[in-house]
DNA sequence: TCTGGGGTCCTAGGACCC
DNA sequence: TCTGGGGTCCTAGGACCC
């Protein structure tokens, strides 16, 4: 049987755990998006008070207030990091798992030696509740959609009191009614797109979409629908990547806390990404083979001018040092920086990534070896873990950061070292 | 007044090869 | 008037996920 385990409202969860002066069960809590603009999750207190996925911050700060409620800002330090805790703590009890996401996991569990399958799902519960904090559910079934559809069913208010945030889908009676209370919509795989097509032509409920027959969905769809509709017929289709293992590539982007009109200020965002990209490309062992910088105007600010442009560089040679992938990145931003715009987003993507040890095409007239990570580098890396993050750093990543988001009501990173605080002060 | 930061896979179409 | 019959590789864009 496949099992999916994912933690209720993660976020604020991973926030309230280290402010217990809020009790998660009764006070509304939220968290909101990287510049302190939306909510980007919520407890079921904030949900009673409609406060909705997405909403501005400024629309519903008056309402949380008035609630004794909080918001927190984003910070993905401290997620990260618990992620990690949850995620180690439940391979203690599944394998073959797969790290889907921040707050997700598949895992399987074998039901020949598993007389009691819910009676598992909370011995688990329970474990993560005491040894990580964290409140999780769990759904299981033969194939990654309906372990998916189970865990949907388990996080229903309605049927909570009955299901414990456990539901198990072993049998085909229980797969079909599970099936029948689900909208289409809510099926794993099934985007607003998709829906709006599967509704025009009747198909409602999960149940309706597995009578669909396989060959009619490729045609008018798509393979991935198609494998769906297998999976909610039992026959495993879908095949998932594990966040930890090797990526096709790494991307490192933000909003900045104001409009940005000046090259200076672009380039040591630029440069702060690149450096942020990089230290991730070596943590997976990896090079890159090219870079794409791109940067943009505020799109939802329609009185503004507009500019969207991107610039991609192939490297003459695999590469994961940090000051030459800073050069090639700001030479790409000076390629495409134009004078006059306010900026508001910048990023840096690494594509064409290969392993160090294997992989690695070299040049045949050329006399470079096997590469490297280049000495500088390397020392940085050094000092950098010994005595923090950005101990030293590049002069092009400057050091006011005015560009930053706004990040005054995020938590501090409190179980990674002090360095690691997002601000100097906190 | 606000509008995240990551990822994946698939498909169509163009450029090119013989 | 006619205009082969196969291929490959790459890229952009769409749809989806959290």
């Amino acid at each position: 049987m496949w099992v999916l385990c994912d933690i209720n409202a993660a976020y604020v969860s991973f926030c309230a755990l280290f402010n217990p002066q809020y009790n998660m069960d009764r006070v509304p809590l939220g968290v909101l998006s990287s510049n302190q603009g939306n909510v980007i999750a919520r407890n079921q207190a904030i949900k009673d008070l409609n406060v909705k996925m997405g909403d501005a911050a400024f629309n519903v700060c008056e309402i949380v207030k008035h609630n004794n409620g909080h918001l927190w800002g984003s910070n993905f330090n401290l997620f990260g990091d618990m992620s990690d805790r949850f995620h180690t703590e439940l391979e203690m009890f599944l394998f073959d798992t797969i790290r889907y996401s921040v707050d997700e996991s598949f895992g399987k569990v074998d039901v020949k030696h598993t007389q009691n399958l819910k009676k598992l799902g909370h011995t688990i519960q329970s474990a993560l509740h005491r040894n990580v904090g964290l409140t999780v559910g769990l759904g299981m079934a033969s194939t990654k959609t309906l372990a998916k559809l189970g865990s949907h069913c388990a996080k229903q208010q309605q049927w909570k009191a009955h299901t414990g945030g456990v539901v198990v889908l072993d049998t085909q009676h229980k797969v079909d009614w599970a099936l029948k209370h689900c909208p289409v919509g809510d099926i794993w795989g099934v985007g607003s797109r998709t829906e709006t097509k599967l509704k025009a032509m009747g198909v409602v409920t999960g149940l309706d979409l597995k009578k669909l027959d396989v060959s009619i969905i490729k045609q008018q769809f798509s393979v991935v629908l198609a494998r769906t509709v297998q999976e909610l017929n039992g026959i495993n289709a879908v095949e998932l990547k594990d966040i930890q293992s090797n990526r096709d590539r790494i991307c490192v982007s933000q909003s900045m806390g104001k409009a940005v009109t000046c090259e200076n200020e672009m380039m040591e965002a630029v440069a702060t990404h690149t450096t942020r990209a990089a230290n991730k490309l070596r943590r997976f062992e990896s090079f890159t083979s090219a870079i794409t910088i791109f940067i943009g105007t505020n799109s939802f600010d329609k009185s503004q001018a507009q500019y969207h442009k991107s610039q991609l560089i192939r490297l003459p040679f695999p590469c994961a040092d940090t000051l030459t992938l800073v050069a090639y990145a700001t030479y790409a931003l000076k390629s495409i920086f134009k004078a006059g715009y306010k900026y508001k987003k910048v990023g840096v993507i690494l594509e064409q990534l290969s392993k160090s040890d294997t992989e690695q095409q070299l040049e045949l007239l050329s006399d470079v070896g096997p590469l490297k990570v280049d000495k500088r580098t390397a020392v940085l890396d050094e000092i950098n873990k010994k005595f923090g993050q950005s101990t030293i750093h590049t002069a092009t990543e400057g050091f006011n950061h005015d560009w930053r988001p706004k990040d005054n009501l995020a938590p501090p990173s409190y179980t990674t070292k002090l360095s690691d605080l997002p601000t100097a002060k906190a």
